[in-house]
RNA sequence: GGCGUGGUAGCUCAGAUGGUUAGAGCGCACGACUCAUAAUCGUGAGGUCGGCGGUUCAAUUCCGCCCCACGCUACCA
């Protein structure tokens, strides 16, 4: 017999953070899992993997606010969300984490090879650095005013008031987010990944690649069209893997650098927990081995360009052989938005319903070619109308008849006619194009051919109606339930990828207790005479209240978010500023004016061109409220203008003055307008 | 603005390397049946396949332009 080729599954690491919801299962978790478990059965020689990732800023900062360690944090959610997915039957081989011995070890081993190889350059740049707690700031500790929107509290990396991403140089008065003071400017040195340089070999290994999603290498042509960067693989940090490098105190891995090696250095650990320490290299450094990513579509680039990249350079392991990424998964059509309480939370779900519930009704309409959406109406509708309705009422009818008119044993097969030879037949059609959807990474289509079946098995128990044929025609009707029984069988494992727990009871119900496999599903795998249990019911129907109950609980989820984000903000409201004197204020020369005319600004999506008359004449002004206003409705607005504000040259046109706009909370912005005629001087 | 992906029945989505009446599930209407968790089975209504042009004997499917959604990216003083 021919030896399998291995099989490396993973699924995107979630970050250790916080708790997992629905957009995360859509993405990543439960196509791996239906195809692990598919390939299981088919007998290959795969592991599954994933695991926590476990480093980068927003952990630093979520412990900071908690004042306790990184590692509690992580602690904390690691262990959460593994518990979590093995109450959704993610059947992980195993669940690492990138706070490990031997994740540090693989990582630094890798960076060194790399670095070995001369593959990385360096670049010295100034950074923030803070004296009292020694350390370099990461960008999001660095605090100041915008320069965009004079917001005195945005972040290094981006201002959360106009949502500009920001250098932390950019700001204006930038403090530290430690220990609250001006923070030095000092040299620190990084390692670079030249991608560019390596662009020509992954392009060429991207061509060789087949079958991969649209969504997927369209993006991925589309990163490249724009020409890779160097990407910086260190940070200065105190929580992550060390740089392995003598002259790199207080340095560590870049996190999207080291996370995706997660993937290998949980394969080593899975490995050592089998007392088979070298097994991890029959599947990374194989080239045999199979490789695939299941991710969500943000994480295309890592694993479609930097990852191989790493892996390419460093030589000797596997590149995936596809990176069958999702879109996004919408709820009641809605973006998710974990910080406005728009989610299910998974260990939500757990609580109240079937994890088959759910691995079903959401893969059936899974993001796979373009985002979907996720509602309550139709999780119960799925629910009701297909798992109840179709699948379990099939085997219920079919057992139960069996239980009452076949002394609950399945009867013989004598002298089938063709509408019981088609239906035999069908199990395996069936069986084929379930097969073939999976291999091609459609999940859903798998889903709905696995449901034909047991519409197929309706149709023939109707049609065959062997509630009237017990009393004329009892060969025809051991022959329904012969076939029908079988059907049955056949059932327990095509679904079994999917809706693993349910299936296991259905099999111990018809007292199937031998080994599954995919390559049984078939005709005959229950023997006549086989005894079945007594039918019990596998799928209950989700009543409108139970759902009522989740939407609200979704209202009040985001009706609390939305009042703890107030109320934020009203502590929020920033400083009075510094007091400056009458002299300061009389010098600004302030005029109500009225919009004459408005034009679009080639080139730019914010930008709106206006202009103004002032009274003592009309002039241009240049002004970035394109979203937060209504075009048609400017003409004759009465507007304040600063104007004696140095003019300056926005998209190729001079721009004189401002027009003065107010921010309300929720950051749309209002004119501030008078009663007052045009050229009117406010004082 | 650039790039990418998508825009198909009331809803959720398939599909077509261009070619006879464009599909499924749900929902809806009508009918059948009663073994079954009032489940099932059948029939039907419902679509100018985002818009406008072009290529072609023929386009919803190819090409161009435009609109809308989502993602990446730029502009934002």
């Amino acid at each position: 017999m021919q030896e399998k080729k291995p099989i490396i599954v993973t699924s995107a690491l979630p970050y250790a953070n916080g708790p997992l919801h629905l957009g995360h299962l859509a993405g990543a978790y439960l196509t791996a899992d239906f195809f692990v478990r598919y390939l299981r059965l088919k007998g290959e020689d795969v592991v599954f993997i994933c695991g926590s990732d476990e480093h980068g800023v927003p952990i630093t900062i979520a412990a900071e606010k908690e004042g306790v360690n990184p590692q509690d944090i992580v602690d904390r959610y690691h262990e959460w969300n593994k518990d979590t997915f093995e109450r959704m039957g993610i059947s992980f081989d195993y669940y690492g984490r990138t706070s490990s011995k031997i994740h540090y070890e693989t990582s630094q081993e890798i960076f060194k090879t790399l670095y070995d190889k001369g593959f990385f350059s360096t670049k010295t740049e100034e950074h923030f650095y803070d004296e009292d707690a020694q350390m370099f700031l990461p960008d999001r500790y660095v605090k100041g005013e915008c320069p965009n929107c004079s917001y005195p509290e945005a972040y290094g990396d981006q201002c959360e008031k106009c949502g500009n991403s920001l250098h932390p140089t950019d700001l204006i008065n930038p403090i530290s987010a430690l220990s609250g003071k001006a923070p030095l400017r000092k040299e620190t040195q990084h390692w670079y990944m030249p991608l560019g340089k390596a662009q020509a070999k992954l392009e060429e290994w991207l061509d060789s690649r087949e079958g991969w999603k649209s969504n997927v290498s369209g993006q991925v042509r589309s990163w490249l069209q724009e020409g890779l960067n160097d990407r910086a693989a260190t940070r200065d940090l105190t929580w992550g893997v060390p740089v392995p490098l003598e002259d790199a105190e207080g340095k560590v891995l870049y996190v999207w650098f080291e996370a995706p090696i997660g993937y290998i250095s949980a394969t080593k650990e899975w490995a050592l927990k089998r007392n088979k320490p070298e097994e991890w290299r029959k599947y990374w450094q194989n080239p045999d081995a199979k490789l695939y990513h299941f991710i969500g579509k943000d994480n295309i680039v890592f694993h479609c360009i930097m990852f191989p990249i790493i892996l390419m350079e460093h030589g000797n392991y596997v590149l995936p052989e596809n990176v069958p990424a999702n879109e996004f998964l919408n709820l009641e059509g809605k973006k998710l938005s974990t910080s406005r309480g728009w989610a299910v939370w998974l260990h939500n779900y757990v609580d109240h319903f079937e994890a088959d519930l759910l691995r079903y009704a959401l893969g059936v309409t899974l993001p796979e070619t373009k985002d979907s959406d996720f509602s309550w109406k139709d999780f119960q509708a799925r629910v009701n109308n297909e798992l109840v309705a179709v699948l379990g009422n099939f085997i219920h009818r079919t057992m139960s008849f069996t239980e009452k008119y076949a002394d609950a044993k399945v009867p013989p097969l004598s002298n089938p006619k063709d509408v019981d030879l088609a239906v035999l037949e069908a199990i395996t059609l069936q069986k084929e194009k379930v097969e073939a959807a999976f291999e091609q990474f459609k999940f859903r289509e798998a889903l709905q051919e696995s449901m034909q079946l047991a519409r197929i098995g309706n149709k023939y128990f109707s049609d065959t109606e062997p509630w009237k044929s017990k009393d004329s025609d009892i060969e025809s009707c051991h022959n329904t339930l012969h076939v029908s029984a079988q059907v049955v069988a056949a059932l327990s494992i095509l679904f079994d990828p999917i809706i693993p727990s349910s299936m296991a009871k259905l099999r111990a119900q018809i007292g199937y207790d031998g080994a599954i496999s995919w390559e049984n599903i078939g005709t005959d795998l229950l023997k006549v005479g086989q005894k079945l249990q007594k039918a019990e019911i596998l799928f209950t129907k989700i009543e409108d209240e139970q759902i009522q109950m989740e939407l609200d609980k979704l209202e009040a989820q985001l009706n609390n978010n939305a009042s703890d984000a107030e109320s934020e903000k009203t502590i929020d409201y920033p400083n009075i500023k510094d007091p400056i004197n009458f002299d300061d204020f009389m010098a600004m020369d302030l005029r109500v004016g009225i919009i004459k005319e408005v034009t679009e600004v080639p080139k730019s999506n914010k930008l709106l061109a206006f202009k103004v008359d002032i009274g003592i004449e009309t002039r241009t002004i240049v002004s970035g409220i394109k979203k937060h206003v209504q075009i048609d409705r400017l003409i004759g607005q009465k507007v304040t203008v600063i104007c004696n504000l140095a003019p300056r040259m926005i998209m190729g046109m001079e721009s004189k003055g401002m027009i003065l706009m107010a921010e309300s909370p929720d950051g749309n912005l209002h004119f501030v307008t008078s009663e007052a005629a045009e050229g009117s001087l406010l004082s």
